[in-house]
DNA sequence: TATGAATGAGGCTTCATTCAT
DNA sequence: CATGAATGAAGCCTCATTCAT
């Protein structure tokens, strides 16, 4: 119909604004950090003018809280799921969650989110205990469960878990890390596939009985 | 003597203000960022004016960049000396590499730097690669030459250094960044020493022959 | 009947558009001043959307001036016929005259106009100039024509008339301003029907033959 | 001296920049309200920049309470003082206390406060009960002690002081609104010394015993 | 050297106005 | 006629930088 040539880009999506500044705000909030990334900018990376942003949010700083909370709160759940219903052996289990965990990160805004609460916290503090209590204390549960189940199955040996699960989440989150922010100046880049690889062969043998 | 009075103990020398503005702004730059960071109070807490720190730096960015240099250059070399005339197991090379790394690096600057160059290297290009350069690479080869002679020893099994060596070192990174960034939040401060024998333990297994 | 159906009394007709509009903006520009008033608030006071505003009003300042002159206008005609026509003495003429002003200001908007003019003339020296002509002029000679015809009669003793009559009008002014100024702020209201008392007794026994 | 030469305009004078802000602004926000005053305006007329403002005055709301408090504070005393010594007739002391209060008022910057209150009290009520309590009560009860005193030794009629008080301060207050929003608009300008003439008449013979 | 008053570019935010529906 | 999403000019405010002392 010649009508549909009607509305090609200018028809106004109102309900998809909201979506359209938060990736564009997530992008440019983690290129740069909170302070350097001018509101202009994002509300042009958006494809709008820069007063239809406070037509969503009402100032930068609630912007910068949504853009945190979108992206942090429909995460874990996956995870968590898989940790708890795996079937097979802990070894597997293990190798699973590292890259199922990894690759949920990287679709999502996960990278993206941790790099920025690593460069931020100290200037929101409040979201910063809020991700410490959806992020980081989740999935460094999740990763206990892990390891006392491989323990109670006698697959791994007897370790301190407690003190264990940040070093095996740490080189995870430092793939995240290095993802956002030497990924782009790309000087020698990591190669993923590989360096979860090597994670997971230290893991499997540095844990099993 | 007359000398002494001259220049009572609380008197601050003069040749100490750069070292004083750049210790000063090293705290700044890494709990606020950049940008977030105003000169004035850089010079307010390093106890000069406003108009002082231009006798010592050309402007905001020359003092970022003369801060991240500051406090990067003088470190490795310890460590790459401890790699290279390690008499002992490699076992043992490890876990003095890696303890020795945390302790200089807690006591220089260096954990400081390095969440600010993860945070601000999308807006420092020229520093991300001097960076990389000075510290990923150099941190990253004695890690390698490490492995290395752990498998040549028949002390290691053969693993792919160049694959493992990001896998050891992240963990590292990662306890420099929570130490600066969540450590200040004080939400279940980790243990340092405790997740050090975790992460050494765990590479010591994980790599045995 | 069928028409009531048609058209309940809830509902609002098109034609009272335009002075639902006008109401809801004298009581805001009166309240806040010119500047201070958002277009916005005037039509969600008036019941009506931003937009609807546009299709009664050319702008914002073509909206104020019809503001003013809609409650301006129709206003002096019926003070001017009692002065002119008034068959009792001159000191009940000056009785009815001043309280006869207070409340047909009081019904009508001019206590608020008068507020209005009094802190944007500045802003609108063409409105000014229409509100001095209209309202001032007119109603400083109903108060000369008044002393003059005490004077005649013998019934106020000489004076000078043109000098006098702000002096007269002024308490009256006043009145209206506290009203709408101070009034809302509610410290210690005044109470019109004694002051206004006193007013015509001070004026009868100062101006008495 | 040539020196005296070289420090001519450009001389900073500290100490009197607060004063020639307060100045420039009292002239702006008369003229044209709260609102409508930009600060860059209130600078330019104070010969700094927009910056310098804020090395002064926190906000733009705290420079106008600021300006309002400078030139309301140091203001009633003299009247004050004149009312409680004063050693003529009734009569006399009438008289000069409307001719003084005009002349202070006209030479401080009451008249324009006056008016700025008047246009603003509804968007600071703070300001305005500050206001209504240091200016409109002491100078109400001025009078009513002026009144009083003419009673009591038997110089003026018996009346109700408190209804009173505001009809004889109000066309003192119109005279300072006149003076301040249609005096610049300059159409047939009000005579103040003709004006205060006929008010003090007028209430000499109201009152008088 | 050291100071701190002054500057002005630039970012955040508001709101009068437009326009496609 | 009515709506309300969108726009962008304009004002408040911050802060890196300068400069006279």
């Amino acid at each position: 119909m010649s009508e549909a040539a009607k509305e090609p880009r200018w028809e106004r999506r109102k309900q998809d604004r909201p979506q359209e500044l938060l990736a564009a705000a997530l992008q440019l909030f983690v290129e740069r950090g909170y302070a350097a990334t001018r509101l202009e900018d994002v509300a042009t990376r958006a494809g709008v003018s820069k007063g239809t942003l406070y037509l969503y949010f009402e100032n930068k700083e609630s912007l910068f809280k949504s853009v945190v909370r979108a992206n942090m709160l429909p995460l874990l759940d996956e995870a968590e799921a898989m940790v708890d219903n795996h079937a097979g052996s802990s070894a597997e289990l293990l190798r699973e969650l590292i890259t199922g965990w990894w690759q949920a990160a990287k679709h999502s805004g996960l990278t993206g989110i941790s790099k920025l609460m690593m460069a931020e916290s100290g200037n929101f503090p409040e979201l910063a205990r809020f991700y410490h209590e959806e992020i980081i204390l989740r999935s460094d549960a999740m990763v206990v469960r892990m390891l006392e189940r491989g323990m109670a199955r006698g697959e791994f040996r007897q370790i301190d878990a407690e003190a264990m699960k940040k070093v095996i989440v740490a080189p995870v989150v430092m793939l995240m890390l290095w993802d956002q922010s030497f990924g782009p100046c790309s000087i020698t880049p990591i190669d993923p596939q590989a360096y979860l690889t090597s994670l997971i062969d230290l893991c499997i043998n540095g844990l099993k009985a």
